[in-house]
DNA sequence: TATATTTGACCACG
DNA sequence: CGTGGTCAAATATA
């Protein structure tokens, strides 16, 4: 063996399929309660926290797909915030439609100024696009 | 090498 | 039966 599993070739080899045991029966339980709100912004990013992403569907009746993203720290401070991406519209400047369920647990704030409007890649010059970033919600 | 990311498959509900 | 959502593994990149 010599070095690592690089030199592996196919997993399962062509002895029939050999796949891993697929146990993951009683996980993915429902929460009944999830608090959730919708925010509108054109950088799903940079929201003050980091993301990663582990999903991607295409929806019914939908020609944007739909991203999933989780926060970072969800295991290291067993943050539980999860967010929802979805584009809804194909405007020069993309709307995208971000879903937030759960709060951040972890009190670390990579961001320190989340400057949402600098980010904005400038709208189209005399548009009257008006953008209300209230955070009332 | 480690990390983040990508794609596919599976499950549960209406 | 179809949809929606999550996890796992494999891959790409720094």
């Amino acid at each position: 063996m010599g070095s690592a599993s690089a030199s592996y070739s196919a997993p399962g080899g062509v002895f029939g399929l050999s796949p891993p045991e697929s146990s993951r029966r009683d996980s993915r339980k429902r929460r009944k309660d999830r608090p959730s709100w919708v925010k509108h912004t054109f950088t799903p990013h940079f929201d003050g926290h980091l993301w990663r992403k582990y999903g991607q569907k295409n929806i019914k009746d939908s020609v944007f797909p739909r991203l999933y993203y989780r926060c970072s720290y969800r295991e290291d401070k067993q943050c539980l915030a999860s967010k929802l991406v979805q584009q809804e519209n194909h405007e020069d400047p993309p709307l995208f439609k971000v879903t937030y369920t759960y709060e951040h647990t972890c009190n670390t704030a990579p961001v320190p100024t989340p400057d949402v409007v600098a980010e904005l890649p400038a709208p189209a010059t005399g548009d009257a696009l008006f953008l209300r970033f209230d955070s009332t919600g």
